[in-house]
DNA sequence: TGACTGATTCAAGCGTGGTTGATGTGACGC
DNA sequence: GCGTCACATCAACCACGCTTGAATCAGTCA
C-alpha cells in the first residue's frame, strides 16, 4: 500500500474536520460498520439538509465514502481513516493503531 | 496511573485545541523538548500576545504545561499529551502510539 | 408522468473563534 | 522606584464555519 504522507495543511484541514461534534459523532457510527444517511441520522439526530453538509466535508477530507443504493447512500469509513486521523496529529512521525 | 477516561465533549474540545494552525504547530515544537515562548515564537512566528492567547488555550484543555523560570516562562507538553490527542480521535477504544 | 422517498445543494444569516491594538503584570538590574 | 524584558489580559472587531429555510435532484412506483 502506498504510504502517501499529508501536508501540515492537509493534516490540519483534516483535523479540523473531525473536531465539529456532529462529524465527530458521525465518524463514531462509522467505525464499525456501513450505514445509510437515514440509519445515520437515526444516530446522529440533526436536519438532514445539515447531515448532508457534514458528510460532505467528510466526504471532502477522504475520511468517508459514499456509495449509492438505489435510493439510499451507503457511508463507510474510509480504509485508511484511522491510520490518517492518527498521523495527522501533531508530534512526530505518524503514529497510530498498530 | 489513573486511566481517567474524557466525555465525549472533552474529546471533541481537545481536537478542536488541535486543530488550529498555530496550536498544532506549538504542539510539534514542545514534541520533544520544552521551550519557553520567546524559543516558541522564534519557530511559530505570530505576535506575542496572539502566542499566548493559543498557550492559553492548549493550558486550559491540559495538553501543555507551564512553568516560570525567572522572567521566561517554559513550555512542555503535558505527560500524558499525546496518549490524550489519540484517545479523543472517533472510532472505537482510545488507541494510541503503543 | 406525477407523487413520494431519500438525499443534496443553495443563498442568506448568525454566532463565535481568532486577530489586533492597547494595556497590564511579574521579574530583573541599576 | 524606574526602565526594560518577557509574557498575559482586555476590549473591540471581523472573517468564516455552521445553521436554517427553501429549492433541487435521483430513484421508485402506480
Amino acid at each position: 500500500m502506498v504510504d502517501v504522507t499529508l501536508t501540515r495543511a492537509e493534516r490540519i484541514e483534516l483535523l479540523q474536520a473531525v473536531a465539529d461534534p456532529v462529524r465527530w459523532a458521525v465518524l463514531e457510527e462509522l467505525a464499525d460498520t456501513t450505514k445509510c444517511v437515514c440509519d445515520i441520522r437515526k444516530r446522529v439526530p440533526v436536519p438532514a439538509n445539515l447531515l448532508s453538509y457534514h458528510l460532505k466535508v467528510l466526504r471532502d477530507t477522504g475520511l468517508v465514502t459514499a456509495t449509492r443504493r438505489g435510493r439510499w447512500i451507503d457511508y463507510a469509513l474510509a480504509d485508511d481513516a484511522r491510520r490518517l486521523m492518527h498521523a495527522a496529529l501533531p508530534g512526530g512521525p505518524a503514529e497510530g493503531p498498530a
